[in-house]
This record gives C-alpha cells, sequence and structure tokens, in this order.
RNA sequence: GCGCGCUUAGCUCAGUGGUAGAGCACAUCCUUCACACGGAUGGGGUCGCAGGUUCGAACCCUGCAGCGCGCACCA
C-alpha cells in the first residue's frame, strides 16, 4: 500500500480539482439543455474588492445551493460577474493617482480620468474573482458580466429612457443629501443616521420694528444663520400670535426677515420659534416653496461658507464656522443660552462625513410597479426567509420616496440625455425637467446621440450605481428590451442570497425593475444571511481591523474547511460571531473524513460487490440505515434552507456515527486473521456507505469529495462526483429496525462500561472480564464486540453468576454486568461513588413519583406520556435497590 | 416615538408543552498499528426578571429589564 500522508493537505487538491472542473466545463450552463433549469445570479461583488467573510458566507451558499441543485437533475446557471461601484471605484482610483503621481481627476480631465479606471479594472478587477474560485465556486465563468458591459450599459440607458418616456423619472431642483468629500448627491439609503452630541443655541431676533420686543430661535447650525429668509412659528401658538407678519433683524449680514406661520413648527420643541434657511434644511426648503420665499445658498459644495458679505466667516470650513458664528453672536449679544443636545445627524456612508442637504439640481425616479412589488412578496410569489424581512420590506414600500439617481460623478453610466447646446442656459436654469422639454425638442433623450451631436451637449452627471444593480437578474441574460434562450430558460431565477443590508438597495429595486421590464419576478426565493460579527459582537470593518482575511484562512485551513466551519455555525436567522476556532474544526472535519478513508485503503481490497445487506451484521445494517436517514434529513434540511444544520448532522453522521461507532466496532474484520466474508462484508459496507457520504458532502465541501471519492474508485475517470445525480433507492430497503436495536444496545453498553472502568480507577486496564447475566439471547454473537468497544479482555456470559458482596456493577442494555476486580477496588471510594449515586436516584425516583401522584398528571397527560413516566420509575427503583445491595454488601 | 429581533453551560448557539442539548473551552487519563487536526471519561445551567394559562412551561400569554437592529423625527 502507498505511503498516504498521516494529514490531509488541501492546498494542491482543491487546486487540482478547480482545474479539473473548469477543463471538463462542469460549471457552464445549456439553456438547450432538457432538464429542469435552475438559476441564482450572484450579487455582484466590487469590481475592485477583495474577498471577506460576508463574501464567504454568502457565496459558500450559492455553491451549495448550485451543487446541490447539479445533483437533484437540474441544468444550473450560477451567474457570476462584478460591478463598477461608482463611488468606491473612483475614490479609490483617485486617492492612487494623488499618492502615486500627485495629481487629480479635475488635472487630468474626465476622458483620461475615466482611461486610467479602465486601466485599473483591468489590473485589479479580477482579484476577486480569483478568490471566488479558490473558494470553490462553481459559477459558470464564461457567462461572466460586468455592469459595464457594452451590452448592459446599454440595458441601463434603455430603462432610463423607456422610465423617462413614461413620466417616472424627472429632473427637479430640490433638497439632497450631499456629501461635501465626494462631491455628490447621495440617495437616503447612502445616508446613515448617527447620534452626536452637538449644542443647542437660543438666539435673540430682534424685531425691526425697534419695539425692543424679540423672539428667541433655537437651532443647531448658527453657521447657516446667514441663509435665514424667515422665522417661523406655528399658527396655533399663543405665544407669538402678535408677530405674524412682522419682521425680525436677521444679526448678520443685516436682514430684515419676515414672521410666518406654519404647521410644521412644533410648539413644543425648543422656543417653538425656527429659524428658516430653504438652502440647508429639506424642512425649511419645503416651508420657503409654501410661503413663496428666497433661497440663500450660503455654503460651497466642499461644505465652507459662502458669504462675502461675511468676511470673517467666508471660506471657513461649516464646524469651524459654527464656532465662529457663535462666538459672533456672543459679541453681539445675541446669544441666549447654549444648551447640550443629543441629535441625529446623517453621515456619508462612504466619506464617514456628516452630509450636508443641499439644494440642486438632480435627476429623480418615481418607483415603477411599486404595488405590484409589494403584493408579490405579501402574497408569497416571492418568498423571503427569514420570513420576517417580509414586513421590513413592506414598511419600506409603503413609504417609498423617489430616488435622487444622478451622481456628480465620472464612473458610472452617464445620463442618456442631451440638451441642445442654444437652449442651454435656459435649461440649466429651469427649476424642473421632464416630458414637455422633450417633446419641445430641447432635450434629447435616447440610448444613442442625436445624429447632429455638435449641436447638443450631454447630461455631465452618471447614474447611482444601484441604478444598474437592480436590472442584473435579467440584463445579464439578454440583450435590452430583449429576449433571449438564456432568459426563457433561467428566469425567473430560484434564488437569491444576500446580505439584508441591502434588502433596500437592491432587492426591493430589483423586484420593481424586473416587474416593469420582463412582466415578472426576477426571484422566487430570497435567503438573507446573517451579519458576521466579531466575538465582542462588532460589525467586521477594515478600520476596526477585526476582518479575518478569507485567503489566508483558506491557507492554512484549505477551502474546504473554511467553508465547512463557517456553515456549521451559521444561525438561521441571527447575526453570526466568527471565531477562527469554527474554521479550525471544518479542517479537522477534512482530516477525520480523510483518515477514514485512509483506513479503508489500508485495508486494500479494491471495491468489494455488495452482499446482501440482510445477511450483514448490526453494525453494518445499522450505519447503512443512518446513511439513509441522513440522506432523508438532508432533503428536508434543503427544503427549509437550513444550512447549519445540516452541516451539524453530515458533521454528526460521518465523527460520531461512522468513525466512533461503526469502524470502532469493526476494526477486527480489517485485521489479518480476519475472516475473507467478514472482510469482504465490512469493506463492502464501508464503500457503500462512504461513496454516498461523499456525495452528500459534496456540495459543502466539494474539493475533498472529489479527491476521496476518485481515490477511492466510487466514479472513474473522466467521471466527477459533482455531476453525479442522488440516488433514489435506499441502501436498506428491508426493516432494520431489530439490527439496529442491537447495536445501538452494543453501543450504549460499551460506553457504561468504559464508564464502571473509569470509576473503578481502571480505565486504562485491557486485560479485564466483565461477567454478564440477565442478558438477551442474542448478546452471545455481539460480545466480542462488546468486549473490544469496552476495552475489555473478554466478556463472559454467566447467567447464573452469583456477584461476590461489592462487585461493581452497571447495568446496560445487554444486561446486568459485573466487573470483578478482586481487591482492586478501593472499598471507601465505592463507597463514596455508590452513595453519590444513590443520593442522585434518590432524587429522580422522587420526582417521577411525585409525578406519577399527581392526579392532574394521570388524568390528563396523553397514555403513553404517562406509561413512559411508569417505567422511567420502574427503572430508577430497580438501579436503586441494586446499587443499595451493592452498598450494604461492601460495609 | 413606531416596529423587529435577542436574552439557555465559561464561549458560540440548537431546542414549538412531557427527565435541559451540541460544539468549543475546562479537568483527568491515554503517544493501543486511520486520525494528538486523535481517543476515553468527567465536572458545569433554579433556560433575563415578575406574574398568568396548564396536571405540567425554556417553549404559550401579559408586564418589566438589558442588549442589538430598522424606520421616522430632531430647530
Amino acid at each position: 500500500m502507498s505511503e498516504l500522508p498521516k494529514a490531509y493537505e488541501p492546498r494542491a487538491v482543491e487546486e487540482k480539482w478547480y482545474a479539473a472542473w473548469i477543463e471538463g466545463r462542469c460549471f457552464e450552463a445549456d439553456p438547450s439543455s432538457a432538464k429542469p433549469g435552475y438559476s441564482i445570479v450572484i450579487p455582484p461583488p466590487n469590481v475592485t474588492g477583495i474577498l471577506h467573510l460576508g463574501h464567504v458566507l454568502n457565496n459558500t451558499l450559492q455553491d451549495i445551493l448550485a451543487r446541490r441543485a447539479r445533483q437533484s437533475g437540474k441544468e444550473v446557471l450560477w451567474l457570476p460577474g462584478t460591478d463598477h461601484a461608482g463611488i468606491a471605484t473612483q475614490a479609490k482610483v483617485e486617492r492612487v493617482l494623488r499618492e502615486s503621481e500627485g495629481t487629480t481627476r479635475h488635472a487630468l480631465g474626465r476622458e483620461e480620468f475615466l482611461k486610467r479606471v479602465w486601466e485599473f479594472k483591468d489590473t485589479h478587477g479580477d482579484i476577486i474573482i480569483r478568490q471566488l474560485k479558490r473558494l470553490g465556486c462553481s459559477c459558470d465563468w464564461s457567462r461572466e458580466r460586468f455592469t459595464m458591459d457594452e451590452s448592459y450599459s446599454r440595458w441601463v440607458s434603455h430603462v432610463f429612457v423607456e422610465l423617462f418616456k413614461e413620466g417616472l423619472i424627472y429632473r427637479g431642483r430640490r433638497i439632497v443629501n450631499w456629501c461635501p468629500v465626494s462631491l455628490t448627491a447621495l440617495s437616503d439609503e447612502e445616508v446613515i443616521m448617527t447620534p452626536r452630541k452637538s449644542k443647542l443655541y437660543f438666539v435673540r431676533y430682534e424685531l425691526a420694528d425697534g419695539s425692543g420686543r424679540h423672539l428667541a430661535v433655537s437651532t443647531t447650525r448658527p453657521e447657516t444663520l446667514m441663509g435665514d429668509v424667515a422665522v417661523a412659528v406655528n399658527p396655533k401658538d399663543p405665544r407669538y400670535a402678535e408677530f405674524v407678519g412682522l419682521t425680525v433683524r436677521r444679526p448678520f449680514p443685516a436682514a430684515e426677515i419676515p414672521v410666518i406661520a406654519d404647521e410644521h413648527v412644533d410648539m413644543e420643541f425648543g422656543t417653538g420659534a425656527l429659524k428658516i434657511t430653504p438652502a440647508h434644511d429639506k424642512a425649511d426648503f419645503e416651508i420657503s416653496l409654501r410661503h413663496g420665499l428666497e433661497i440663500i445658498d450660503v455654503l460651497t459644495p466642499d461644505g465652507r461658507i459662502d458669504c462675502p458679505q461675511c468676511p470673517d466667516l467666508h471660506g471657513l470650513d461649516r464646524f469651524e464656522a459654527r464656532k465662529v458664528a457663535a462666538a459672533k453672536l456672543e459679541e453681539l449679544g445675541l446669544l441666549i443660552k447654549v444648551e447640550d443636545y443629543e441629535n441625529s445627524v446623517g453621515y456619508s456612508e462612504r466619506a464617514q462625513v456628516p452630509v450636508e442637504p443641499r439644494i440642486s439640481m438632480q435627476w429623480f425616479l418615481r418607483y415603477p410597479c411599486a404595488g405590484e412589488a409589494a403584493d408579490a412578496v405579501a402574497d408569497g410569489r416571492i418568498t423571503f426567509r427569514p420570513a420576517r424581512w417580509a414586513k421590513t420590506y413592506a414598511h419600506w414600500m409603503e413609504h417609498l420616496q423617489d430616488w435622487c439617481i444622478s451622481r456628480q460623478l465620472w464612473w458610472g453610466h452617464r445620463i442618456p440625455v442631451w440638451y441642445r447646446k442654444d437652449k442651454l442656459d435656459a435649461l440649466k436654469q429651469a427649476a424642473a425637467l421632464g416630458m414637455e422639454d422633450f417633446t419641445r425638442g430641447d432635450i434629447h433623450v435616447a440610448i444613442d446621440p442625436p445624429d447632429d451631436s455638435d449641436d447638443w451637449v450631454r447630461d455631465d452627471d452618471v447614474m447611482d450605481t444601484w441604478f444598474s444593480s437592480w436590472l442584473w437578474p435579467f440584463a445579464t441574460m439578454a440583450e435590452p428590451g430583449g429576449n433571449s434562450a438564456l432568459l426563457r430558460k433561467f428566469y425567473p431565477t430560484d434564488d437569491l442570497v444576500t446580505g439584508p443590508d441591502i434588502l433596500f438597495f437592491w432587492v426591493a429595486r430589483m423586484i420593481m425593475a424586473g416587474l416593469r421590464f420582463t412582466g415578472d419576478i426576477p426571484f422566487r426565493n430570497v435567503f438573507f444571511t446573517s451579519i458576521i460579527r466579531d466575538l465582542q459582537g462588532r460589525k467586521m470593518s477594515k478600520s476596526l481591523g477585526n476582518s479575518p482575511d478569507p485567503v489566508e484562512l483558506m491557507d492554512r485551513y484549505g477551502a474546504d474547511g473554511l467553508r465547512f466551519g463557517l456553515m456549521r455555525i451559521a444561525p438561521v436567522g441571527s447575526d453570526l460571531r466568527f471565531d477562527e476556532h469554527s474554521v479550525e474544526e471544518g479542517r479537522n472535519f477534512a482530516n477525520k473524513l480523510y483518515n477514514a478513508c485512509r483506513l479503508r485503503q489500508m485495508a486494500g481490497g479494491g471495491c468489494v460487490p455488495p452482499a446482501d445487506p440482510q445477511d450483514l451484521p448490526p453494525y453494518h445494517i445499522d450505519i447503512l440505515a443512518k446513511l439513509d436517514a441522513l440522506a432523508e434529513d438532508l432533503v428536508a434540511g434543503f427544503a427549509g434552507y437550513r444550512f447549519g444544520e445540516i452541516a451539524q448532522r453530515l458533521h454528526e453522521f460521518l465523527w460520531s456515527e461512522f468513525c466512533d461507532k461503526f469502524l470502532e466496532a469493526v476494526k477486527p474484520d480489517l485485521r489479518d486473521g480476519a475472516s475473507e466474508a467478514a472482510r469482504n462484508a465490512t469493506l463492502a459496507t464501508f464503500d457503500a456507505v462512504m461513496s454516498r457520504y461523499l456525495q452528500l458532502l459534496s456540495p459543502y465541501m466539494p474539493h475533498i469529495a472529489e479527491e476521496l471519492s476518485a481515490r477511492m474508485g466510487y466514479i472513474s475517470d473522466g467521471e466527477f462526483v459533482m455531476n453525479r445525480r442522488l440516488p433514489e433507492t435506499r441502501l436498506v430497503d428491508f426493516d432494520a429496525d431489530v439490527a439496529q436495536a442491537k447495536a445501538a444496545a452494543v453501543y450504549e453498553s460499551a460506553g457504561r462500561l468504559r464508564n464502571l472502568k473509569t470509576e473503578c480507577n481502571v480505565a486504562t486496564r485491557r486485560d479485564l472480564r466483565f461477567i454478564v447475566r440477565n442478558h438477551p439471547a442474542w448478546i452471545d454473537a455481539e460480545s466480542r464486540v462488546l468486549a473490544m468497544l469496552a476495552g475489555a479482555a473478554t466478556i463472559s456470559l454467566e447467567p447464573d453468576y452469583d456477584p461476590p458482596k461489592g462487585t461493581p456493577a452497571a447495568v446496560t442494555p445487554c444486561g446486568e454486568c459485573y466487573l470483578p476486580l478482586e481487591g482492586l477496588v478501593d472499598v471507601a471510594a465505592e463507597r463514596a461513588r455508590l452513595e453519590k449515586e444513590i443520593a442522585k436516584i434518590r432524587g429522580e425516583v422522587a420526582r417521577c413519583e411525585a409525578k406519577l401522584g399527581n392526579p392532574g398528571f394521570v388524568d390528563r397527560a396523553p397514555a403513553d406520556v404517562v406509561d413512559q413516566e411508569k417505567a422511567r420509575l420502574a427503572d430508577w427503583i430497580g438501579k436503586l435497590d441494586r446499587l443499595q445491595a451493592m452498598l450494604d454488601a461492601l460495609s
């Protein structure tokens, strides 16, 4: 027999099989296949991203689903690709340019900058793809897509044009979330509300009539005071009724502004008087529209004060200006007081600075098919797992706000709108643009530029990245507006696996886009993964440095080990606390499996054809039946998407059932001197179980399953276990209950005997003799196995045995077992043990008696529960009597 | 303010009304010919708190507390 290394070494094996699968085109989907289709689209990772544990979890789940579907006879398409990730990628390339060339995108110009981004994408874009391959992902790489591919880009423009024509996309001057670092608008979803300690300033606005009376206004943002155009009070507020219609003096720059009444003002908050700064607050903006007020913008796009009339503030950063403005008010005697205050401030997801509500011209989308999309989840056409996310979804869908889809970036899909050069100024000034301007011919909205393109100027902005991502399930499968064999075979997709953090960003929007542009839902099931946290419960993040590098983990534990370890601890609905120990366990599990097969290989003898299973010893029948049970449990587990439970079952079967019990029980059959029949039966059983087990394991640990299947000869050359159909027959098609009961009795008894040995302090001795009486008849044939499992020299069956007083004993399913130790027993220790045991059992007896003495229980509980309790009581009492006798004998 | 989760062994978590479970960690022992990435044995929990329903509650109901998340508001 060839010398196999003692420990499994995954690295080379995993690389070898991944290459073989690619070579064998195992992952490629055939849309013309007669088999039923099954499809998943990958949540496209950022093209310049690198693999983190969230990706590992997410993509392992998808790979398991895809591989299981292949085994179940489906034609599988797992469609991979990457996302151009507008802000993230542009920011990354800008940083690289700054650090390596000391230049900026503006210095390079739009065209040159985009060239650089494409170069960057070409050199770094496949890192994460290579990492996914390392993990073993069975994506159809021949169909890899990128959100800025030519045809995908046409889809994005097509959708924009269609929605524009439908009147759902419009351009308008609104308050948007502005990121002063990225210098672009953001959607509401990209703003993270964070509680922050700040100050509430109470400012005196004196009446312009010289009466000396004043209004006290409370504000957190004195630095925008220069943009004030009014002070508002609630019309129902009696305190201020007389002020409405008068004017007050704005502290600086000096101006008289009106006091107005508006329902929005909360009388309870602060002083009940609100300064109105329309350019820098959404509510103020809306009030200004209602009252026809002027809008004064006092901030630059990068968040500095733009107010030449106030030279001491002009040009200051907004937070610096806040302090200066407060000091200025103090100087003027207009600052009444400052209170500590905690409020929530919106932060830019990416730049991690507070966003600025800013008025600007942007493109907006009113969502299509919103009602139908809400219904699709509510009525179960789309299933969310865990189901509770459906509620979150429904809530969001009920409160849909128009989506700001334009971004002031260069990297992305440019808005497909051209303006007539001679109308440009007028169009720029317009408060809103829509269908009317289009039909008048002032703007051109189409996938392609206008013919006389010299007379037109294209819109500078690009679209929000998610405005391309929301088309992913179908835009990856067909040309714009078109149909394809792929789409017909694989759309709607079956499962979507993603994180709940992008429910609004992506999932909800995909449902609406799918319904609008294909007339069908994009997927049938959405499986929301856990959020991975560290052991302290913190989110994984780069800045905390608590995010382990999955590639390093794979280097140390193997891709299979990482996959299996993660799956085993992935809870169904809640967050996952990552512990590297679990990956280590995954690796250990692979090693255990490998060594079980090594044992088989060392026994040699090729693949022996199975004997008639009915004639096999009970251990063999037992393990065959347990494999059948495992296969069934997996069917149920997959139906319920209980991935963690499945991993647990796979682990338990191999380790506890197959190795700890079966292999230990049959070891003698593999040694020299065993009978040929016994040896054959054992080898055949091993192979029957292991070949199927490897198949069941294959979706979770595909590499080692393939390696061992090949090495053990379970598959032929050129065949792959990943492509083999799951068998529909059972290994045991007869009643195995008797055999299984015997096997269980022996395993259980062996445990009790080992336990007895430990208690008698002879755990390591192997020369002991157990004497058994009151045993079932069949035990005769199994006593040798029982002796071996118990670590005893012999088991003597002596029905008439009369144990000397004080002989240690254990009641087992295989009879009363005695361990005569002739002087080896420490009497005092044995007494102590017995007394302890007796006390414990008295407690149990008392509990049982109390329960059975309760008329309510006896009358009302189901008969079988009561019987069970009675049997239990009888057991305890019997055991108590025996122990008491042993104790008496000792004295 | 509204909503959703969670609270079970030292840790991470299973457990849908009938004797509290697993893995890890811990302790003791074992380098016996598949595996020390291993084997054997053991200790360890009044299931967050208080009520209620029930013969019986970790489980169902109510309230409370703590932790986490989402949404809204925030002058």
